[in-house]
DNA sequence: CTCAGTGCAAACGCTTTGCACAACT
DNA sequence: AGTTGTGCAAAGCGTTTGCACTGAG
């Protein structure tokens, strides 16, 4: 038995996660979802989140402020963040399932998730 | 001109992070310099941490709890931390370097860092 | 009708920072 | 001597949590 209750608050937050490609912080998406609903409180969307990330319905990162940033896009795949200008971009490595293997045998651990950050600088700031 | 002085403080963090392969935490490295230097404060060591890290001397991880670890090897490796003891432990990858290359390339980023986790259950609580 | 979920606000925990003093170079 | 680094303590800031209330099932 599912004892999860669909919410408007958590059905909102998923439309809004999913509607976006930006990796957002849990904070951004707060505002982003009081447009839609002003009196969601900050706590509700943490928790929700939360949830998300626990039952595979999103990804949960870390990024380099040590915030927490949420991905609707749960397919396996990595993330690079701009050291100049802080977006935070995806990488579609066709190596991505191989690597998991490899590390997997290499050293003995059963893999359960990861979270795959590689900081640089992105096309657009390169022209600064 | 180098306006980086060597201090008693930096060196014995700089000897303390290099004697373990534990990748600590700020503050677990606080509590083992204080064992030599009882003096020392929390911001000494989290200030010099961070000087290390901005000169290549050492590597700053974000770990799953979104705290700082470092690691005194700053060659090109990744890192996997354990879901149940939270032991952090090295991923030597033979292909590690191409995958910088390729991402570059893929991304149109120059990389300048990475901090590479992969979660998972290790050998020793596999046995639990 | 029940109890999981919400809103609010306070508490948390790690990290950062301002200030006066210390000590490298 | 001059200026960077230290110790202390307070502040910062994203996140978590306790509590009374609300609303999904």
């Amino acid at each position: 038995m599912n004892k999860n209750r669909m919410t408007i608050q958590k059905r909102v937050i998923m439309e809004e996660l999913g509607r976006t490609k930006k990796h957002p912080t849990a904070d951004t998406l707060y505002y982003d979802v009081k447009k839609r609903l002003p009196e969601i409180s900050k706590g509700t969307v943490y928790r929700n989140l939360e949830v998300l990330a626990r039952t595979g319905q999103a990804l949960k990162l870390v990024d380099s402020k040590r915030k927490n940033r949420f991905d609707g896009n749960t397919g396996m795949h990595f993330h690079i963040e701009c050291v100049k200008c802080g977006r935070v971009d995806d990488v579609e490595l066709k190596k991505a399932d191989v690597l998991e293997k490899d590390i997997d045998l290499e050293t003995g651990y059963d893999i359960t998730g990861y979270n795959v950050y590689f900081y640089g600088i992105c096309p657009h700031c390169k022209q600064g």
